[in-house]
DNA sequence: TGGATATGTGAACAGTTCTTCAGATGAGCA
DNA sequence: TGCTCATCTGAAGAACTGTTCACATATCCA
């Protein structure tokens, strides 16, 4: 076990068969990535808190985010792909809610750090 | 207050405003985005995870994740300047260790999730 | 000092992702 | 039935991101 095709010298050999070991599998790695790479676009970002607090339609959506509504269908589609969100259909209208709970953590922990880190780092402001 | 140039109509209007009211400022959700943007390349989150055990050389990450020196450097660069990793020098090599500790609870986190709903959810595999 | 080694950097290409536009679908209503 | 409205979709161009290669920098050791 442990590929060790590159021939890349090692300095600590018994940490790094160690980490090895307890890495995840390259698939739930995957998967994890995936579901920060949702939460990466500031456009679906709001979409997802907006959400937090219930179940909106589309062009509320629109409405709270600034977003075109087929920007928010699009962004709407890829989430619901994943069933980080679900849709409700009345009528014509379908009205979304946050579905993946873990998702909803993840949002409130990284919203709080964030205003936080905001009153700690104010020199982050204009970075990248 | 509302900036409501868009022409949109809204279905519930009080809803819309109250969920307005509470959205973060734009900045801190464009914050956000980027950590979240951070963490969505499978390569740096193995990078990431494999500094949740403590601080590693750049050689024994490339070894770990299995990429060139190359791209780990490129890719500690980036989490470097935005913090989430912090560089130690020791003579010719430089030991890294995820110093954002933060994002340290939204790896565990997200880990924790991932590895449950595998099991929850099998049929996610292949999706997309 | 000079050569080997560990890490860092710039530029360019490839692949992916976002946004927009035009139109499709499908429900309600006259 | 035919019209309107809410939502959804596909396609295409623009913008962004990741990877690689070649080389720069800097430290150690002979």
């Amino acid at each position: 076990m442990f590929v060790d095709g590159c021939a890349v010298k090692v300095v600590d050999a018994d940490r790094v068969a160690a980490v090895h070991e307890r890495m995840p599998a390259a698939a739930d790695l995957a998967d994890t990535a995936d579901v920060f790479g949702l939460l990466s676009d500031p456009n679906r970002l709001k979409l997802l808190v907006a959400l937090l607090d219930g179940e909106l339609c589309v062009c509320d959506l629109a409405a709270v985010t600034g977003q075109s509504e087929s920007a928010v269908s699009h962004a709407l589609r890829l989430l619901r792909a994943h069933r980080i969100v679900a849709a409700r259909r009345s009528g014509r209208m379908a009205y979304y809610r946050l579905e993946d709970p873990h998702v909803r953590m993840l949002l409130d922990l990284a919203l709080a750090h964030t205003e936080h880190t905001e009153a700690i780092h104010p020199e982050r402001e204009g970075e990248r």
